[in-house]
DNA sequence: CGTGTGATTGACGCCTGTCAACGTCTGTGG
DNA sequence: CCACAGACGTTGACAGGCGTCAATCACACG
């Protein structure tokens, strides 16, 4: 993937049947296209910063960008995940309001910047954007809440199982059932909420358990039905 | 407060210059107005149940409101109150999605509701309308984000002194100092996601650290500083 | 006065966080 | 090419926070 492919076509983010940007229409679409940016960040890049004025937001073209807050004493935890096609930092646009997460490049990106004004103008002037926007938050709003319930009613060992599941969901896997995004045992552990040890003693009993292989970062699922009732999921 | 009152006013819920509805041109309130039903509701009336179909939302007049998810073991989660001037079950309207929380009176209450259909009406035609729905998702939101960081993050005394400092900023006291909300140690224990007696037991030392008094389901607040140093809040 | 719900207290033990030490791997610079 | 630093992963020991179970108390209500 080029970064000139902004050039030669519509971004994936703004065109595909799932985006948010789906029921602009052509003159809305060639707007949000001409005043949009699109550049390429490495692995570890900080894209926006808690505290910071934000004054536009981004649309995924490629690439996995990790979303956490920083706890009173410096510790990280991960809220969410955003990959091809979500978007981010948006929440701070609309509340106009410092930026209350940070969001860092997990995998090499490609992002689209697109200005506040832009947001504004689509709300104001086209209903169907707000309503799939006003979806999409509730969505998230959906997410968040359930997973309070399950931090804080669940075990760390329940969560681990239900952390490597949703990666599974959401990023897939490649043909050797290798999930198909690699996250550091810290990372893990600022996602299930827990130290960095649990995790990798957790790890340790779910591959004991054929639960999962591990070598490195790469995690293989082996057993799905087993890991929800790990998890203690039935659905 | 007479249930009547709605005849010889405009609902406090949907007037008031805080309310999703202040950017309303007249024929929009007109339409709300005439399309909204206002009733009664005693405690411990269930408004909603997770699992059930909404075709509307409520506007709350007065009262408050619980708001619960049910976790896998039956145990409640409670994830937000909602008191005079909030709207709850939007979420589910708009994302044409079954309920996901149930909605229980904590305080008796008069409940407008209002159609499904007219807020969409709403959304397509009104920007501003949008806007604001848009920023109160995105500030629930954050709420939740951030309670996601406390509960994973922090122990079970400091989120209890942190719950009593929001309940302390949401509803206010009396003259006394007293909470203007009344909660079992049970429902306490379903904000801040910890069993039954590890509330009981952490009031008591808070009493004994002279941080609160209690008397049965009153809760006087002695020092605030003190609650937010035990709360490791720093703001 | 019996019944039921909620509040309280005590005992007990396990889950899990913390601390410390060590192993592994990668990249860098001499 | 090797040595070293630094980040990350692993393992063990240990304690304490907190969940669970059980018994008792307090209070309201029919």
């Amino acid at each position: 993937m080029d970064i000139n492919d902004k050039i030669e076509s519509f971004p994936y983010c703004m065109d595909n049947i799932n985006s948010v940007f789906r029921h602009l229409i052509p003159d809305e679409k060639d707007k949000v296209y001409n005043e949009s940016t699109c550049s390429e960040y490495t692995r570890g890049t900080t894209i926006y910063r808690e505290g910071q004025r934000i004054n536009g937001f981004y649309c995924i073209q490629s690439g996995i960008i990790k979303i956490f807050k920083t706890g009173f004493d410096g510790k990280e935890q991960i809220i969410r995940f955003a990959k091809k096609g979500d978007i981010i930092a948006f929440r701070s646009v609309l509340s106009a309001e410092l930026a209350c997460t940070t969001s860092e490049v997990i995998e090499d990106s490609i992002l689209c910047y697109i200005p506040g004004d832009t947001l504004f103008y689509l709300i104001k002037n086209n209903g169907n954007f707000s309503l799939d926007l006003l979806k999409l938050v509730c969505k998230e709003l959906e997410e968040a809440n359930s997973y309070i319930t399950d931090i804080a009613q669940k075990t760390v060992r329940e969560r681990l199982a239900e952390i490597i599941l949703h990666l599974h969901d959401t990023f897939g896997v490649n043909n050797e059932n290798i999930l198909n995004i690699s996250l550091t045992r810290e990372e893990l552990a600022n996602i299930v909420g827990t130290a960095t040890e649990s995790v990798i003693r957790l790890l340790s009993e779910f591959k004991t358990d054929k639960l999962i292989e591990l070598s490195g970062r790469k995690i293989k699922t082996l057993n799905i039905q087993a890991l929800k009732k790990t998890a203690n999921i039935y659905s």
